[in-house]
DNA sequence: GCTTCGGTAGTCAAGTTTGATTACCAGTTT
DNA sequence: AAACTGGTAATCAAACTTGACTACCGAAGC
């Protein structure tokens, strides 16, 4: 699963009604651009191929006041709502290790119950467990781990990461069961994107981290 | 990066000559339709794109003894050779976080010299570190992380998984400096490619760790 | 002797991602 | 007032990826 469509869906909902210049801008808000491939080629085209497949509703706009081509306003329809509940859940229990659905998953982990959200992390770690399982079962050979060379290295490499990973988890499911942030239905939810005319505190200009990379 | 050009490389590099068939059956022994993009028709594209641009050079050959079209066979030029090391101590020291780039370093580094990786594997850390702390300097905003609400969970995500991937390198760096596997330059190497005629025992009908995920 | 099956080797269309580029307007300089 | 700068909004070609499909041969089974 790419994170791109999980992103735009979740960015359209926030706003209700959103055209793919907000979506971009929001999703530089949340940083996805430094960990995700949100670039705007893409998110013209996950908005467009969504509409096309019923996802999102397509209202044409006249020309912004605020110069421009004419652009398009979207809006999730009930199947892309349903679409939007079925990626989160999968980014949130499936171990696919990739950061753009992980961070995405977290992002929106919030539109859910907060018990759903548990279960659904307490699953991701059983099938982490599971993964490890496999892969010590599958890649150690008769002769001991030594006979892979360094390539046992890999094998070490994908373990350490599972575990790491499973410690996290097993640290925030801590965090929201002690009654941490506010999910659905416990309230004014957290705002998450930017309202017409807000500063973007991380615009251009600043330093990210990426550059260090 | 995408980890297919420095797989595609490192394979027909090992082989000395190598057709697509081939690449593709030690990219599976090695695992990497696992934790890489390495399907049959990147493998082929690869190939085309990296001989038009003169990193190998192909050889058109009659069909060969055992069925099949007509096929073409690939051997790495200087320049290959000049890209391939460039991709290799790129993938060992930018942390990219990605697992198909990372397997692939650690598959290939023993191409370099043992003292030349320990010395990328150390700057990898010195990046990692740099990168942690862009990020803490970056996200945390002035009122407390605690502002940041279910947000904050993400960059915490990152630091744990940097602070992972740092004390995993350590602990390779530790190995390879004991004396483990054997590098460039020190005697027989580590035999990394099925020979002709050679059997795969990881080859399709066993059960792969991916199918549990 | 014929048919089926599995391995060998590769192609192709459809979809996705990338990075550069366009076009427009408002405000600011020169 | 003409030129420049920077933000808004989007498009496009080229490259890459995906998954299904083709074509061929040899060996095993009936």
């Amino acid at each position: 699963m790419s994170a791109i469509r999980l992103l735009v869906l979740g960015a359209v909902r926030q706003h209700g009604r959103a055209h793919g210049y907000q979506v971009r801008n929001d999703l530089e808000y949340w940083g996805a651009h430094e960990w995700s491939n949100a670039k705007p080629g893409s998110i013209y085209h996950a908005l467009k191929q969504m509409a096309k497949q019923g996802l999102l509703h397509a209202h044409e706009i006249a020309p912004s006041t605020a110069g421009g081509p004419p652009r398009t306003e979207y809006e999730i329809t009930p199947a892309g709502e349903q679409e939007y509940f079925a990626l989160l859940r999968d980014a949130l229990t499936s171990y696919d290790q990739k950061v753009d659905v992980k961070s995405a998953a977290i992002g929106f982990m919030v539109d859910l119950p907060r018990a759903e959200a548990v279960a659904l992390l307490k699953e991701r770690i059983r099938r982490i467990q599971e993964w490890r399982d496999a892969v010590t079962d599958h890649y150690v050979p008769e002769g001991g781990p030594e006979q892979l060379g360094h390539i046992g290295e890999i094998m070490n490499l994908w373990l350490h990461t599972a575990d790491a990973e499973a410690d996290w988890a097993r640290g925030m499911i801590g965090r929201i069961e002690g009654g941490a942030y506010t999910f659905a239905g416990e309230g004014e939810p957290f705002v998450g994107v930017l309202t017409e005319g807000e500063q973007n505190p991380y615009a251009t200009g600043e330093r990210h981290p990426e550059d260090a990379r």
